[in-house]
DNA sequence: TGGCTGATGCCCT
DNA sequence: GGGCATCAGCCAA
């Protein structure tokens, strides 16, 4: 329900923007695949690798709406005292559906026996109606593009931080 | 409700 | 060695 995009050319957020590093590997390799990184010593994001190969590119999972398996997700993340609050941050979304850095960076999710679940048994939710665009969250470079997009009035994204800057994509 | 801060380790200069 | 695509708890108002 909320993500945001890195770009590979001319975007200095993006971690790929140093060019191909052990770190950022993953984001020049085939789309489909999870980079995942560590972040403030305790945190781990997903982002999904969204150029073909050769190119950078990724969208980072900031939100997600739990369809299934809340009870698991309520062990891992005891702090969230209300469903809404189990997924609705980067570093949130990760601890509650067990994503590690070690375990899941490079996996490939366009497989059905990927270890991390995408719609293995799920038909896809309809379309969101109405999606918000916004600058991206926690960056000091490149902060002004557009480049966050979140389902308008849908209460599991993280922020609700529209600015001036914001602006509605509809259908 | 909103702003500040400590926790904590990888990554790249 | 400094910065970092974060979070939870604390505090003031």
């Amino acid at each position: 329900v909320e993500v945001e995009a890195y770009l590979g050319e001319n975007d200095l957020a993006a971690h790929s923007a140093r060019g191909i590093t052990p770190r950022t590997r993953v984001i020049f390799g085939p789309p489909g695949h999870a980079y995942v990184y560590f972040i403030y010593g305790m945190y781990e994001c997903l982002n999904l690798v969204a150029e073909p190969e050769g190119q950078a590119g990724c969208v980072l999972i900031r939100a997600l709406e739990p369809l299934d398996g809340l009870e698991s997700m309520r062990r891992r993340r005891p702090s969230a005292k209300r469903d809404v609050d189990l997924m609705n941050g980067p570093g949130k979304l990760t601890l509650a559906m067990g994503i590690r850095r070690a375990d899941h960076n490079g996996c490939d999710l366009t497989v059905k026996s990927s270890p991390i679940a995408v719609m293995r048994d799920r038909k896809a939710p309809p379309p969101a109606e109405e999606i918000v665009v916004t600058p991206r969250i926690g960056i000091n470079v490149s902060a002004d593009l557009p480049l966050r997009f979140f389902v308008r009035n849908c209460p599991y994204v993280s922020a609700i931080r529209t600015s001036a800057k914001s602006s509605v994509i509809k259908g």
